[in-house]
DNA sequence: GTCTATATTTGGATAGAC
DNA sequence: GTCTATCCAAATATAGAC
């Protein structure tokens, strides 16, 4: 037998987590209050303690549900078969997911809040995530844990410059291709020993 | 004659930021607090007013100062007149200067604090760093902005990591070097059209 | 489960004495 | 220029009624 209660339970958090979403993308990362998020889904503040334990608690809910909806998005990644052009389609689709969201980035991927940090099941998934783009680079070929390091690194640096220094343009976002294929050229054709 | 006056303030408001660094390096951007400050210095809170009219223009003048000792420190790198290697100097010198101190990167570089953002005169002093850059990019014979813009994601991607995945670590400003060989490729053996 | 009322803390900022 | 005293606002969190 269905257990209505704990459905609309589980209902009600998730709107509070998507009014926290809302909240945090209009205020910052840092500014979201909780006298904020109760406003937006139609609450008094302290009712949200019946959902989330404390505002880290909630912090931890965004975090870890980021990430699944990262992973879920991703999946739905169309892939062609073609290594490079595949990589190139992950990389865009990292870009679009985060820079679309700046809140998001901040609380996935920086430690904006000061004394914060992810609990271990919300950073499971976060290494799931990077544990599937370490699959997508062994597929094409490359296999140094230093070259998943590099691209990671790139990948973030133009999510945070786009974020930081154009935010809702595509100066950084647009060179993602080409960055890509930089990436990918110096893995395949090191000018080292050859 | 000199004005004793004038160069006891200006002691006094560099002793100010000199202890507002340490207590953002130990706190976090965000989690520095007037209190803390007065502390480290000596004073009671109220008495910070008299030489910073707020918690922002505090911000602000850490700014200013922050990208003016990038300025000061980076004209100590000692250059070689090779085009990538004093290239890969540079970068180097960007990882160091930012990961030493994780909160100055965070103010510099990222939009930390809810409602704060530097004024124009310091930001005229980040403009001038990224302009040095520029110039350098153009020493080595790159003339494009979207490379000076390739590059500084770059740079700040590796920062970033760095200090939000492995602090205190060098798993990715040990890339660096690599990553400057990987963009100098790029930029003067590009595929396209060749 | 949600509310009102309130406790508690904290931090930025001002007033005014010295 | 620095202090004490204080204000004000905001935010997290708890207690207890309904």
């Amino acid at each position: 037998m269905r257990d209505r209660q704990a459905e609309r339970r589980s209902e009600t958090m998730g709107e509070i987590l998507r009014a926290a979403w809302q909240v945090a993308e209009a205020e910052g990362i840092g500014g979201m209050t909780l006298k904020g998020v109760a406003r937006k889904v139609g609450m008094q503040p302290p009712s949200l303690y019946s959902y989330f334990g404390s505002k880290f608690a909630l912090y931890d809910a965004m975090s870890e549900q980021g990430w699944r909806q990262f992973m879920a998005a991703r999946r739905q990644v169309s892939m062609t078969g073609e290594p490079l052009t595949d990589l190139k389609a992950i990389i865009r689709f990292f870009l679009d997911f985060f820079t679309q969201n700046p809140a998001r980035y901040q609380l996935l991927c920086q430690r904006p809040v000061p004394g914060f940090e992810p609990s271990t099941a919300s950073y499971a998934v976060a290494v799931e995530a990077l544990e599937a783009l370490r699959a997508q680079l062994a597929d094409v070929g490359i296999f140094d844990p230093g070259a998943l390091d590099l691209l990671t690194a790139l990948s973030t640096g133009l999510a945070d410059q786009q974020i930081s220094n154009d935010p809702g343009g595509d100066r950084w976002t647009r060179l993602a291709d080409e960055a890509v294929e930089m990436f990918y050229a110096h893995q395949t054709h090191p000018r080292k020993g050859e």
